[in-house]
DNA sequence: CCTACTGTATTATGCCACTCATGCAGCATG
DNA sequence: CATGCTGCATGAGTGGCATAATACAGTAGG
């Protein structure tokens, strides 16, 4: 039903995860819009907007006609942004539906690993 | 990040929530369509569409001219259907968030009551 | 300078989920 | 039968999203 998350959010993440995971550092290159557009398969302009979502967070700078740079700190800063709204947001929505059906962090650290 | 779900899939939470804490029980009928909507500031129609999920789940029995009904062992079906989600869709991406950003179940466990 | 690459602004168009207003159909009660 | 409640089908309006076609602005390198 709500397959729908939007394509320029699931660039957005796409892009996070790279950085969170390492692939790109403070001060690298990101795939230009169009390159990275043909990769995903998807339009230059929603590649676009889905980076001026890390601009307007200060994740990325701009060098005009040269391209996007991994801002200084961003790694950094993406990390700390993503746990504060992971404990903000996201864990207690989680924590209550997990008590409303009956599971605990307990169960789930059995099933893992 | 998400302020767009949709009334009607919040209705439904709403009405499955009361379920899940024991509000309404098996055969338990339920607030009327434009009743419900008038309580909850939304649409009759907006209402119907949720409580229509119940119904393609064979969680409530519709008794036309009168109201709806939760069937008989809804309860128990849908506490074991949101059990499943969760740990069929819910908590993988979940579990994957926390580990990109190093948050581990313990952690959180620590800061709980 | 010229070319080829960058990001970006503009405008237009199609699409689809969501929401809602109106009206109809079924049942209980007096 | 009449009233007043139920759920529900139909159709229309709205807004966000994605795409497209251009055009422009800035930079690097031959």
């Amino acid at each position: 039903m709500n397959n729908r998350q939007p394509v320029y959010l699931k660039l957005f993440e796409t892009i996070a995860h790279a950085i969170l995971d390492g692939k790109y550092q403070d001060g690298d290159l990101l795939p230009s819009v169009r390159s990275f557009a043909s990769e995903q398969g998807a339009n230059p302009l929603t590649v676009a907007k889905a980076y001026q979502l890390f601009q307007d967070r200060g994740l990325v700078t701009v060098r005009r006609g040269v391209g996007l740079f991994v801002a200084d700190g961003a790694v950094q800063k993406l990390k700390a942004d993503e746990r504060q709204n992971f404990i903000d947001n996201i864990w207690p929505d989680v924590d209550k539906h997990m008590r409303r059906i009956g599971i605990s962090a307990a169960d789930l650290m059995k099933s893992e690993t």
